[in-house]
DNA sequence: TCGTATGTGAGAATGATTCCCATGAGCACG
DNA sequence: CGTGCTCATGGGAATCATTCTCACATACGA
């Protein structure tokens, strides 16, 4: 049921270059794509290789260290957020994010599944609109 | 709050290669890749360009007579479905597709959105699991 | 039937992500 | 502290889905 990742053996070596995009990733409120992470590391002077970037954020994604969003175009998104399972309410205008963990959901995914039969479970749950500041400054 | 996309004026022009498209759709199960379904009109006969391909599932997708559906590994899957708002129940083996359609889900994404102050809110919900039957064939 | 706005197709262009591979650097051990 | 082995890095090439270009075809209203 749960998968863990990081094959086995010994733990993951240490590494400016994880550190660094880790780091950027808390200081950081929404969704951000590898190249704008890559970007923006190298505006800060931590240069990483765009190739590192990747690696990392697949790493941390493994670890359960950050949440993967697909975004319409294509490009994927990745976000620091809490350990425990939840789901997000993204504004589609400024990126912001809100994590929300509800029992409700949870629920309602398990029973739709079962209920067809279905076993071995996971669901993807999105909400997107304007937050409140958006939506008060595009009213202007 | 609803788009209804096709910018104004005539209407949309019919053609041999969005019905074929359209025909297709309608005789598959499962969420499809646009790339799969170029190389099945290839395959019966009714050959039609990749590119018109994109261009026909685009405008399905506007009229909102496909759900598109983005894999974890980036490609645009499509299908037929109904009309009406729903989600999927998706067997991650064969890519059966069940639609489901629950008030408490709808309640429960306008509710988080309202309570952090969102507005103009749409959601995005996929249930993934292994369906009966190919559990069943697994467990051999 | 005509004229014209639209649709089509082949191939080029784009852009994100992954691959390759020579080089660099953790870290366990002595 | 060195040394060595293994894993990590980076930059450029390769992949691959999707979009763009543009010359040509065609639906369809008049
Ligand atoms: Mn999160
Ligand atoms: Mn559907
Ligand atoms: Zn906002
Ligand atoms: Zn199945």
């Amino acid at each position: 049921m749960s998968v863990t990742e990081q094959p086995e053996g010994g733990a993951r070596r240490q590494s400016r270059q994880r550190s660094a995009v880790l780091t950027l990733l808390d200081e950081l409120d929404g969704f951000r794509s590898a190249q704008d992470l890559h970007a923006l590391l190298r505006e800060r002077g931590d240069s990483v290789g765009l190739a590192t970037v990747y690696r990392a954020l697949q790493a941390l994604v493994d670890d359960g260290q950050l949440d993967v969003l697909r975004s319409p175009d294509g490009e994927a998104a990745y976000r620091r957020c809490s350990p425990s399972h939840h789901h997000h309410l993204v504004c589609r205008s400024c990126g912001r994010t809100v994590e929300v963990a509800d029992p409700p959901v949870e629920r309602w995914a398990a029973r739709v599944a079962a209920e067809h039969g279905f076993v071995d479970v996971q669901h993807d749950v999105e909400v997107f609109g304007t937050c409140a500041v958006c939506a008060a400054t595009r009213q202007g």
